[in-house]
DNA sequence: TCAAAAGTGTTAAAAATACACCCATGG
DNA sequence: CCATGGGTGTATTTTTAACACTTTTGA
Protein backbone atom coordinates (compact mmCIF):
# COMPACT_ATOMS: atom_id res chain seq x y z
CA UNK A 1 0.00 0.00 0.00
CA UNK A 2 1.41 3.60 -1.05
CA UNK A 3 -0.93 5.34 1.62
CA UNK A 4 -0.17 6.25 5.62
CA UNK A 5 -2.03 8.01 8.16
CA UNK A 6 -0.24 9.87 11.16
CA UNK A 7 -2.58 11.85 12.64
CA UNK A 8 -4.61 14.35 10.27
CA UNK A 9 -1.69 13.97 7.40
CA UNK A 10 -1.56 11.97 4.45
CA UNK A 11 1.73 10.28 2.81
CA UNK A 12 2.47 8.75 -0.34
CA UNK A 13 5.35 7.38 -2.12
CA UNK A 14 5.26 10.41 -5.23
CA UNK A 15 4.02 13.83 -4.98
CA UNK A 16 0.34 13.74 -6.04
CA UNK A 17 -1.38 16.73 -7.62
CA UNK A 18 -4.54 17.88 -5.87
CA UNK A 19 -8.13 17.11 -7.68
CA UNK A 20 -10.37 19.77 -7.90
CA UNK A 21 -13.82 19.92 -10.19
CA UNK A 22 -15.02 23.56 -11.14
CA UNK A 23 -18.80 23.55 -12.89
CA UNK A 24 -19.73 26.25 -15.84
CA UNK A 25 -23.05 27.01 -14.86
CA UNK A 26 -25.19 28.67 -17.75
CA UNK A 27 -28.36 30.10 -17.68
CA UNK A 28 -30.51 31.94 -20.19
CA UNK A 29 -32.13 36.08 -20.25
CA UNK A 30 -34.79 35.41 -22.88
CA UNK A 31 -35.65 39.27 -22.15
CA UNK A 32 -32.37 41.09 -22.70
CA UNK A 33 -31.45 37.91 -25.08
CA UNK A 34 -28.19 36.93 -23.20
CA UNK A 35 -26.78 34.06 -21.82
CA UNK A 36 -25.56 34.16 -18.19
CA UNK A 37 -23.45 32.23 -15.81
CA UNK A 38 -23.13 31.81 -12.25
CA UNK A 39 -19.49 32.91 -10.81
CA UNK A 40 -18.37 33.52 -7.16
CA UNK A 41 -15.96 35.74 -5.83
CA UNK A 42 -12.95 34.12 -3.88
CA UNK A 43 -12.39 34.50 -0.61
CA UNK A 44 -8.61 33.26 -0.40
CA UNK A 45 -5.44 33.19 -1.87
CA UNK A 46 -4.92 32.41 -4.87
CA UNK A 47 -6.80 35.27 -6.98
CA UNK A 48 -8.63 36.15 -3.47
CA UNK A 49 -11.69 38.68 -5.02
CA UNK A 50 -11.40 37.60 -8.16
CA UNK A 51 -14.70 36.18 -9.66
CA UNK A 52 -14.47 32.31 -10.40
CA UNK A 53 -16.28 29.30 -11.59
CA UNK A 54 -17.71 27.47 -8.32
CA UNK A 55 -16.29 24.69 -7.19
CA UNK A 56 -13.37 23.19 -4.74
CA UNK A 57 -11.79 19.83 -4.18
CA UNK A 58 -13.03 16.33 -4.52
CA UNK A 59 -13.52 14.03 -1.28
CA UNK A 60 -10.85 10.87 -1.49
CA UNK A 61 -14.02 8.62 -1.35
CA UNK A 62 -16.53 11.21 -3.59
CA UNK A 63 -17.68 10.42 -6.94
CA UNK A 64 -16.79 13.34 -9.27
CA UNK A 65 -19.89 14.16 -10.02
CA UNK A 66 -21.21 14.03 -6.79
CA UNK A 67 -18.45 16.38 -5.82
CA UNK A 68 -19.56 18.64 -8.49
CA UNK A 69 -22.99 19.00 -7.11
CA UNK A 70 -21.73 19.34 -3.36
CA UNK A 71 -19.74 22.16 -4.02
CA UNK A 72 -22.34 23.60 -6.20
CA UNK A 73 -25.23 22.88 -3.48
CA UNK A 74 -22.68 24.45 -0.90
CA UNK A 75 -21.43 27.61 -2.63
CA UNK A 76 -24.41 28.44 -4.26
CA UNK A 77 -27.45 26.63 -3.30
CA UNK A 78 -28.41 24.59 -6.59
CA UNK A 79 -29.58 21.38 -6.35
CA UNK A 80 -30.72 18.93 -9.01
CA UNK A 81 -30.09 20.73 -11.98
CA UNK A 82 -28.71 19.44 -15.55
CA UNK A 83 -25.15 18.59 -15.26
CA UNK A 84 -22.64 16.71 -17.26
CA UNK A 85 -18.74 16.47 -17.41
CA UNK A 86 -16.86 18.70 -19.77
CA UNK A 87 -13.04 18.37 -19.65
CA UNK A 88 -10.21 17.63 -17.18
CA UNK A 89 -7.94 21.03 -17.00
CA UNK A 90 -4.57 20.09 -16.28
CA UNK A 91 -1.79 21.85 -17.36
CA UNK A 92 0.92 21.88 -14.79
CA UNK A 93 1.14 25.71 -13.89
CA UNK A 94 -2.62 26.66 -13.57
CA UNK A 95 -2.52 27.38 -10.18
CA UNK A 96 0.31 28.77 -8.82
CA UNK A 97 0.60 27.02 -5.51
CA UNK A 98 1.19 23.97 -6.77
CA UNK A 99 -0.30 21.54 -9.31
CA UNK A 100 -4.11 21.11 -9.23
CA UNK A 101 -6.03 18.85 -11.92
CA UNK A 102 -10.01 20.35 -12.15
CA UNK A 103 -12.42 17.96 -13.59
CA UNK A 104 -14.88 20.61 -14.96
CA UNK A 105 -18.42 20.14 -15.23
CA UNK A 106 -21.26 21.78 -17.31
CA UNK A 107 -24.59 22.84 -16.01
CA UNK A 108 -27.87 24.31 -16.87
CA UNK A 109 -30.32 25.96 -14.64
CA UNK A 110 -33.95 26.58 -15.43
CA UNK A 111 -34.80 30.35 -15.00
CA UNK A 112 -36.30 29.43 -11.85
CA UNK A 113 -33.87 28.57 -9.64
CA UNK A 114 -31.86 31.59 -11.38
CA UNK A 115 -33.79 33.79 -9.49
CA UNK A 116 -34.43 32.12 -6.00
CA UNK A 117 -30.38 32.55 -6.02
CA UNK A 118 -30.09 35.72 -6.74
CA UNK A 119 -32.83 37.57 -4.77
CA UNK A 120 -32.05 34.77 -1.65
CA UNK A 121 -28.12 35.90 -1.78
CA UNK A 122 -25.89 37.27 0.63
CA UNK A 123 -23.34 35.61 -0.02
CA UNK A 124 -20.72 35.98 -2.95
CA UNK A 125 -22.05 34.47 -5.68
CA UNK A 126 -23.98 36.35 -9.21
CA UNK A 127 -25.21 36.01 -12.71
CA UNK A 128 -22.87 37.77 -15.17
CA UNK A 129 -24.54 38.59 -18.40
CA UNK A 130 -21.44 36.22 -20.77
CA UNK A 131 -20.15 39.38 -22.49
CA UNK A 132 -19.98 40.95 -19.49
CA UNK A 133 -17.98 38.80 -17.65
CA UNK A 134 -14.91 39.82 -15.99
CA UNK A 135 -11.28 38.01 -16.21
CA UNK A 136 -11.62 35.24 -14.55
CA UNK A 137 -9.34 33.32 -12.04
CA UNK A 138 -7.24 30.58 -12.67
CA UNK A 139 -7.99 29.16 -16.10
CA UNK A 140 -11.42 29.36 -15.25
CA UNK A 141 -12.06 31.78 -18.76
CA UNK A 142 -11.33 28.70 -20.99
CA UNK A 143 -13.58 26.16 -18.99
CA UNK A 144 -16.60 28.66 -19.43
CA UNK A 145 -15.71 29.04 -23.73
CA UNK A 146 -15.51 25.45 -22.91
CA UNK A 147 -18.76 25.28 -21.85
CA UNK A 148 -20.66 27.38 -24.06
CA UNK A 149 -18.93 25.92 -26.87
CA UNK A 150 -20.21 22.45 -25.74
CA UNK A 151 -24.00 23.89 -25.30
CA UNK A 152 -24.08 25.91 -28.38
CA UNK A 153 -22.64 22.35 -30.19
CA UNK A 154 -24.93 20.06 -28.43
CA UNK A 155 -28.58 22.24 -28.72
CA UNK A 156 -28.89 20.94 -32.10
CA UNK A 157 -28.83 17.21 -31.52
CA UNK A 158 -29.81 16.59 -28.04
CA UNK A 159 -33.11 18.25 -25.96
CA UNK A 160 -30.98 20.12 -23.45
CA UNK A 161 -32.40 23.52 -24.54
CA UNK A 162 -35.33 22.57 -22.47
CA UNK A 163 -32.93 22.50 -19.14
CA UNK A 164 -32.67 26.13 -19.43
CA UNK A 165 -36.53 27.17 -19.62
CA UNK A 166 -39.05 27.10 -17.16
CA UNK A 167 -40.85 23.41 -17.13
CA UNK A 168 -43.79 25.44 -19.07
CA UNK A 169 -42.86 27.93 -22.55
CA UNK A 170 -44.18 29.19 -25.18
CA UNK A 171 -42.72 28.47 -28.55
CA UNK A 172 -41.78 31.94 -29.23
CA UNK A 173 -39.74 31.43 -25.51
CA UNK A 174 -38.44 27.97 -27.32
CA UNK A 175 -37.16 29.97 -30.52
CA UNK A 176 -35.20 32.43 -28.28
CA UNK A 177 -33.74 30.63 -26.91
CA UNK A 178 -31.84 28.60 -30.02
CA UNK A 179 -31.80 31.89 -30.96
CA UNK A 180 -29.38 33.18 -28.08
CA UNK A 181 -27.69 29.88 -27.98
CA UNK A 182 -27.13 29.24 -31.35
CA UNK A 183 -26.53 33.26 -32.04
CA UNK A 184 -28.44 33.37 -35.29
CA UNK A 185 -32.26 34.47 -36.07
CA UNK A 186 -34.55 31.70 -37.08
CA UNK A 187 -37.53 31.38 -39.20
CA UNK A 188 -40.97 31.26 -37.03
CA UNK A 189 -42.98 29.18 -39.34
CA UNK A 190 -40.11 26.51 -39.90
CA UNK A 191 -38.80 26.33 -36.47
CA UNK A 192 -42.78 25.37 -35.32
CA UNK A 193 -42.93 23.21 -37.70
CA UNK A 194 -39.84 21.50 -37.01
CA UNK A 195 -39.68 21.53 -33.15
CA UNK A 196 -43.91 20.33 -33.30
CA UNK A 197 -43.54 17.30 -35.41
CA UNK A 198 -40.88 15.52 -33.43
CA UNK A 199 -43.67 14.91 -31.20
CA UNK A 200 -41.91 15.75 -27.77
CA UNK A 201 -44.18 18.54 -26.73
CA UNK A 202 -47.23 18.40 -25.18
CA UNK A 203 -49.47 21.22 -25.69
CA UNK A 204 -51.13 22.76 -22.35
CA UNK A 205 -54.31 23.69 -21.69
CA UNK A 206 -52.99 27.14 -20.63
CA UNK A 207 -52.05 30.12 -22.26
CA UNK A 208 -50.11 33.26 -21.37
CA UNK A 209 -51.76 35.48 -19.07
CA UNK A 210 -52.05 39.85 -18.61
CA UNK A 211 -50.27 39.81 -21.96
CA UNK A 212 -51.23 43.19 -24.47
CA UNK A 213 -51.35 40.70 -27.05
CA UNK A 214 -53.23 37.89 -28.25
CA UNK A 215 -51.93 34.80 -25.07
CA UNK A 216 -49.60 32.23 -26.30
CA UNK A 217 -49.60 28.82 -25.24
CA UNK A 218 -47.21 26.74 -22.89
CA UNK A 219 -46.05 23.58 -23.97
CA UNK A 220 -44.11 21.40 -22.06
CA UNK A 221 -41.25 18.89 -22.81
CA UNK A 222 -41.93 15.22 -22.72
CA UNK A 223 -38.94 13.72 -21.33
CA UNK A 224 -40.67 10.25 -21.07
CA UNK A 225 -41.50 9.97 -24.87
CA UNK A 226 -37.95 11.47 -25.81
CA UNK A 227 -36.59 8.14 -24.45
CA UNK A 228 -39.39 6.25 -25.69
CA UNK A 229 -38.60 7.59 -29.21
CA UNK A 230 -34.70 7.26 -29.02
CA UNK A 231 -35.02 3.72 -28.22
CA UNK A 232 -36.44 3.45 -31.54
CA UNK A 233 -33.67 4.80 -33.14
CA UNK A 234 -34.81 8.54 -33.31
CA UNK A 235 -32.21 11.60 -33.06
CA UNK A 236 -33.56 14.99 -31.79
CA UNK A 237 -32.24 17.50 -34.27
CA UNK A 238 -33.32 20.95 -34.88
CA UNK B 1 1.62 25.15 1.51
CA UNK B 2 -0.10 21.95 1.88
CA UNK B 3 2.64 19.41 1.01
CA UNK B 4 6.20 18.71 2.56
CA UNK B 5 8.73 16.69 1.19
CA UNK B 6 10.21 14.44 3.81
CA UNK B 7 13.04 11.91 2.39
CA UNK B 8 10.88 10.29 -0.42
CA UNK B 9 7.93 10.57 1.30
CA UNK B 10 4.91 13.76 0.47
CA UNK B 11 2.30 14.37 3.19
CA UNK B 12 -0.47 16.28 2.81
CA UNK B 13 -3.64 17.84 5.24
CA UNK B 14 -5.79 15.69 2.60
CA UNK B 15 -6.05 12.03 1.56
CA UNK B 16 -5.44 12.44 -2.43
CA UNK B 17 -6.66 10.57 -5.05
CA UNK B 18 -4.02 9.08 -7.25
CA UNK B 19 -3.93 10.22 -10.89
CA UNK B 20 -3.61 8.08 -14.14
CA UNK B 21 -4.23 8.09 -17.64
CA UNK B 22 -5.15 5.31 -19.99
CA UNK B 23 -5.40 5.27 -24.13
CA UNK B 24 -8.10 3.61 -25.60
CA UNK B 25 -5.89 3.32 -28.82
CA UNK B 26 -8.23 2.36 -31.66
CA UNK B 27 -7.03 0.98 -35.20
CA UNK B 28 -8.88 -0.44 -38.24
CA UNK B 29 -8.43 -4.14 -40.42
CA UNK B 30 -10.47 -2.81 -43.43
CA UNK B 31 -9.32 -5.87 -44.76
CA UNK B 32 -11.40 -8.27 -42.10
CA UNK B 33 -14.20 -5.20 -41.84
CA UNK B 34 -13.42 -4.80 -38.22
CA UNK B 35 -12.13 -2.19 -35.98
CA UNK B 36 -9.12 -3.16 -33.32
CA UNK B 37 -8.01 -1.84 -30.17
CA UNK B 38 -4.34 -2.05 -28.77
CA UNK B 39 -4.19 -3.55 -25.69
CA UNK B 40 -1.31 -4.74 -22.65
CA UNK B 41 -1.33 -7.19 -20.27
CA UNK B 42 -1.16 -6.24 -16.66
CA UNK B 43 2.04 -7.54 -14.97
CA UNK B 44 1.05 -6.44 -11.49
CA UNK B 45 -1.81 -6.55 -9.44
CA UNK B 46 -4.37 -5.67 -9.15
CA UNK B 47 -5.51 -7.77 -11.69
CA UNK B 48 -2.11 -9.34 -12.85
CA UNK B 49 -2.25 -11.18 -16.14
CA UNK B 50 -5.48 -9.50 -17.49
CA UNK B 51 -5.57 -7.22 -20.66
CA UNK B 52 -6.35 -3.30 -20.07
CA UNK B 53 -5.87 -0.28 -21.85
CA UNK B 54 -2.46 1.36 -21.64
CA UNK B 55 -1.75 3.75 -18.94
CA UNK B 56 -0.14 4.81 -15.92
CA UNK B 57 0.35 7.63 -12.99
CA UNK B 58 0.82 11.41 -13.90
CA UNK B 59 3.84 12.51 -12.99
CA UNK B 60 2.98 15.68 -11.00
CA UNK B 61 4.85 18.52 -13.11
CA UNK B 62 3.48 16.82 -16.57
CA UNK B 63 0.45 18.04 -18.58
CA UNK B 64 -1.75 14.99 -18.71
CA UNK B 65 -2.00 14.85 -22.94
CA UNK B 66 2.03 14.82 -22.12
CA UNK B 67 1.17 12.02 -19.85
CA UNK B 68 -0.61 10.05 -21.81
CA UNK B 69 1.50 10.70 -24.87
CA UNK B 70 4.61 8.97 -22.87
CA UNK B 71 2.53 5.85 -21.35
CA UNK B 72 1.81 5.02 -24.88
CA UNK B 73 5.75 5.53 -26.19
CA UNK B 74 6.60 3.26 -22.68
CA UNK B 75 4.46 0.73 -23.38
CA UNK B 76 3.59 0.21 -26.80
CA UNK B 77 6.31 2.30 -28.99
CA UNK B 78 3.91 4.45 -30.39
CA UNK B 79 4.58 7.86 -31.02
CA UNK B 80 3.14 11.27 -32.73
CA UNK B 81 -0.17 9.75 -32.93
CA UNK B 82 -3.77 11.49 -32.94
CA UNK B 83 -5.09 11.68 -29.08
CA UNK B 84 -7.58 13.91 -27.55
CA UNK B 85 -9.29 13.59 -24.28
CA UNK B 86 -12.04 11.34 -23.49
CA UNK B 87 -13.56 11.54 -20.32
CA UNK B 88 -12.52 11.36 -16.69
CA UNK B 89 -13.29 8.18 -14.71
CA UNK B 90 -13.61 8.78 -11.13
CA UNK B 91 -15.86 6.02 -9.66
CA UNK B 92 -15.02 5.70 -5.78
CA UNK B 93 -14.04 1.80 -6.01
CA UNK B 94 -12.89 1.39 -9.42
CA UNK B 95 -9.70 0.65 -8.33
CA UNK B 96 -10.02 -2.24 -5.34
CA UNK B 97 -6.57 -1.15 -4.04
CA UNK B 98 -7.54 3.02 -3.21
CA UNK B 99 -8.93 5.81 -4.92
CA UNK B 100 -7.73 6.39 -8.40
CA UNK B 101 -9.07 8.79 -10.78
CA UNK B 102 -8.10 8.28 -14.37
CA UNK B 103 -8.93 10.57 -17.44
CA UNK B 104 -8.84 8.52 -20.73
CA UNK B 105 -7.94 9.48 -23.64
CA UNK B 106 -8.60 8.10 -26.96
CA UNK B 107 -6.08 7.62 -29.83
CA UNK B 108 -6.53 6.60 -33.77
CA UNK B 109 -3.30 5.22 -35.65
CA UNK B 110 -2.87 4.70 -38.97
CA UNK B 111 -2.11 0.88 -40.31
CA UNK B 112 1.36 1.81 -40.67
CA UNK B 113 2.23 2.15 -36.77
CA UNK B 114 -0.43 -0.41 -36.48
CA UNK B 115 1.88 -3.31 -38.32
CA UNK B 116 5.26 -2.18 -36.89
CA UNK B 117 4.46 -2.29 -33.44
CA UNK B 118 2.58 -6.11 -34.21
CA UNK B 119 6.05 -6.87 -35.33
CA UNK B 120 8.39 -5.42 -33.22
CA UNK B 121 6.63 -6.38 -30.21
CA UNK B 122 8.36 -8.86 -27.93
CA UNK B 123 6.47 -6.83 -24.88
CA UNK B 124 2.66 -7.41 -23.69
CA UNK B 125 0.93 -5.30 -26.40
CA UNK B 126 -1.21 -6.66 -28.88
CA UNK B 127 -4.19 -5.57 -31.53
CA UNK B 128 -7.77 -7.08 -30.74
CA UNK B 129 -10.87 -7.40 -32.83
CA UNK B 130 -13.16 -4.95 -30.97
CA UNK B 131 -15.39 -7.74 -30.88
CA UNK B 132 -13.15 -10.20 -29.52
CA UNK B 133 -11.83 -8.56 -26.61
CA UNK B 134 -11.99 -10.05 -23.32
CA UNK B 135 -12.69 -8.70 -20.04
CA UNK B 136 -10.59 -5.49 -19.50
CA UNK B 137 -9.51 -4.97 -16.24
CA UNK B 138 -10.99 -1.83 -13.52
CA UNK B 139 -13.11 -0.02 -15.64
CA UNK B 140 -11.84 -0.43 -18.89
CA UNK B 141 -14.17 -1.66 -20.83
CA UNK B 142 -16.51 1.38 -20.38
CA UNK B 143 -13.87 3.33 -21.54
CA UNK B 144 -13.52 1.24 -24.78
CA UNK B 145 -17.16 1.31 -24.76
CA UNK B 146 -17.30 5.35 -24.76
CA UNK B 147 -14.11 5.70 -27.43
CA UNK B 148 -16.39 3.60 -29.52
CA UNK B 149 -18.99 6.10 -29.16
CA UNK B 150 -17.26 8.91 -29.31
CA UNK B 151 -15.63 7.33 -32.86
CA UNK B 152 -18.98 6.43 -34.59
CA UNK B 153 -19.97 9.95 -33.67
CA UNK B 154 -17.09 12.07 -34.58
CA UNK B 155 -16.36 10.60 -37.81
CA UNK B 156 -19.46 12.24 -39.62
CA UNK B 157 -18.74 15.81 -38.61
CA UNK B 158 -15.11 15.89 -38.15
CA UNK B 159 -12.19 14.66 -40.99
CA UNK B 160 -10.92 11.85 -38.39
CA UNK B 161 -11.24 9.08 -40.31
CA UNK B 162 -8.59 9.75 -42.17
CA UNK B 163 -6.29 9.11 -38.74
CA UNK B 164 -7.05 5.46 -39.61
CA UNK B 165 -5.76 4.86 -42.83
CA UNK B 166 -2.33 5.38 -44.38
CA UNK B 167 -1.33 8.59 -45.46
CA UNK B 168 -2.40 7.52 -49.40
CA UNK B 169 -5.71 5.34 -49.54
CA UNK B 170 -7.73 4.39 -52.30
CA UNK B 171 -11.71 5.56 -51.86
CA UNK B 172 -12.92 2.52 -51.54
CA UNK B 173 -10.56 1.80 -48.47
CA UNK B 174 -12.16 5.11 -47.21
CA UNK B 175 -15.56 3.83 -47.94
CA UNK B 176 -14.88 0.35 -45.87
CA UNK B 177 -13.69 2.49 -42.84
CA UNK B 178 -16.77 4.60 -42.83
CA UNK B 179 -18.86 1.31 -43.18
CA UNK B 180 -16.92 -0.13 -40.69
CA UNK B 181 -16.92 2.92 -37.84
CA UNK B 182 -20.96 3.23 -38.35
CA UNK B 183 -21.65 -0.36 -38.88
CA UNK B 184 -23.69 0.63 -41.86
CA UNK B 185 -23.41 0.15 -46.30
CA UNK B 186 -22.60 2.92 -47.93
CA UNK B 187 -23.45 3.69 -51.47
CA UNK B 188 -20.47 3.85 -53.20
CA UNK B 189 -21.90 6.51 -55.86
CA UNK B 190 -23.21 8.82 -53.62
CA UNK B 191 -20.00 8.46 -51.16
CA UNK B 192 -17.32 9.39 -54.13
CA UNK B 193 -19.96 12.59 -54.76
CA UNK B 194 -20.08 13.31 -51.55
CA UNK B 195 -16.46 12.95 -50.37
CA UNK B 196 -15.27 14.68 -53.61
CA UNK B 197 -17.58 17.55 -53.56
CA UNK B 198 -15.78 18.60 -50.14
CA UNK B 199 -12.25 19.50 -52.28
CA UNK B 200 -10.60 17.94 -49.11
CA UNK B 201 -9.00 15.25 -51.05
CA UNK B 202 -5.93 15.45 -53.45
CA UNK B 203 -5.88 12.77 -56.50
CA UNK B 204 -2.24 11.78 -56.42
CA UNK B 205 -0.78 10.43 -59.71
CA UNK B 206 -0.25 6.87 -58.42
CA UNK B 207 -2.59 4.02 -58.53
CA UNK B 208 -2.24 0.27 -57.08
CA UNK B 209 -0.15 -2.17 -58.04
CA UNK B 210 -0.33 -6.05 -58.69
CA UNK B 211 -3.96 -5.89 -57.95
CA UNK B 212 -5.98 -8.34 -60.53
CA UNK B 213 -8.55 -5.83 -61.62
CA UNK B 214 -8.62 -2.31 -62.75
CA UNK B 215 -6.13 -0.73 -60.25
CA UNK B 216 -7.89 2.18 -58.07
CA UNK B 217 -6.28 5.74 -58.01
CA UNK B 218 -4.66 6.32 -54.45
CA UNK B 219 -5.76 10.10 -52.62
CA UNK B 220 -4.33 12.17 -49.95
CA UNK B 221 -6.50 14.29 -46.95
CA UNK B 222 -5.38 18.30 -47.54
CA UNK B 223 -5.15 19.39 -43.96
CA UNK B 224 -3.95 22.39 -44.90
CA UNK B 225 -7.36 22.80 -47.16
CA UNK B 226 -9.41 21.53 -44.23
CA UNK B 227 -8.26 24.40 -41.70
CA UNK B 228 -8.36 26.97 -44.51
CA UNK B 229 -12.09 26.07 -45.10
CA UNK B 230 -12.86 25.55 -41.83
CA UNK B 231 -12.18 29.32 -41.24
CA UNK B 232 -14.68 30.49 -43.87
CA UNK B 233 -17.50 28.34 -41.71
CA UNK B 234 -17.31 25.27 -43.62
CA UNK B 235 -18.20 22.04 -41.43
CA UNK B 236 -17.11 18.59 -42.77
CA UNK B 237 -19.96 16.23 -42.93
CA UNK B 238 -20.27 12.84 -44.24
C1' DT C 1 -58.81 51.45 -32.48
C1' DC C 2 -54.10 50.80 -31.93
C1' DA C 3 -49.94 48.26 -30.77
C1' DA C 4 -47.83 43.96 -30.09
C1' DA C 5 -46.96 39.40 -30.46
C1' DA C 6 -49.38 34.72 -31.74
C1' DG C 7 -50.41 31.72 -35.01
C1' DT C 8 -50.71 29.55 -39.56
C1' DG C 9 -49.42 26.97 -45.44
C1' DT C 10 -47.52 27.02 -49.77
C1' DT C 11 -44.07 27.08 -53.23
C1' DA C 12 -39.38 26.80 -55.00
C1' DA C 13 -34.72 25.28 -54.45
C1' DA C 14 -31.44 22.14 -52.77
C1' DA C 15 -29.95 17.85 -51.04
C1' DA C 16 -30.27 13.00 -50.50
C1' DT C 17 -31.21 8.66 -52.35
C1' DA C 18 -31.73 4.84 -55.50
C1' DC C 19 -29.93 2.55 -59.09
C1' DA C 20 -26.69 -0.48 -63.41
C1' DC C 21 -23.32 -0.79 -66.60
C1' DC C 22 -18.61 -0.49 -68.77
C1' DC C 23 -13.51 -0.43 -67.71
C1' DA C 24 -8.88 -2.08 -66.66
C1' DT C 25 -5.91 -5.61 -64.96
C1' DG C 26 -3.74 -10.16 -63.72
C1' DG C 27 -4.20 -14.89 -63.74
C1' DC D 1 -11.39 -14.84 -71.63
C1' DC D 2 -12.79 -14.69 -67.05
C1' DA D 3 -13.04 -12.90 -62.40
C1' DT D 4 -12.49 -8.97 -59.69
C1' DG D 5 -13.07 -4.62 -58.10
C1' DG D 6 -12.79 0.52 -60.21
C1' DG D 7 -15.12 4.03 -61.91
C1' DT D 8 -19.05 6.87 -63.56
C1' DG D 9 -24.47 9.93 -64.22
C1' DT D 10 -29.33 10.62 -63.93
C1' DA D 11 -33.99 10.66 -62.25
C1' DT D 12 -36.89 10.73 -58.07
C1' DT D 13 -37.89 11.78 -53.54
C1' DT D 14 -37.20 14.24 -49.47
C1' DT D 15 -35.79 18.10 -46.98
C1' DT D 16 -34.95 22.76 -46.35
C1' DA D 17 -35.72 27.61 -47.03
C1' DA D 18 -38.21 31.65 -48.13
C1' DC D 19 -42.01 34.23 -47.44
C1' DA D 20 -47.00 37.64 -45.38
C1' DC D 21 -51.18 38.04 -43.52
C1' DT D 22 -54.96 37.33 -39.96
C1' DT D 23 -55.99 36.74 -34.95
C1' DT D 24 -56.25 37.93 -30.16
C1' DT D 25 -55.67 40.81 -26.29
C1' DG D 26 -54.95 44.89 -23.14
C1' DA D 27 -54.26 49.55 -22.92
Amino acid sequence: MDTKTDGERFTYRHPRPALTVDCAVLGADLERGRLEVLLVRRKLEPHAGRWALPGGFVDVGEDLEAAARRELEEETGLGRIFLEQLYTFGAPDRDPRERVVSVAYFALVKPGDHRIRAASDASDAAWFAVPEVPELAFDHGRILAMALERLKGKVRYQPIGFELLPPRFTLTQLQRLYEIVLETPLDKRNFRKRILAMELLEELDEVEQDVAHRAARFYRFDGRRYRQLQRRGFHFEM
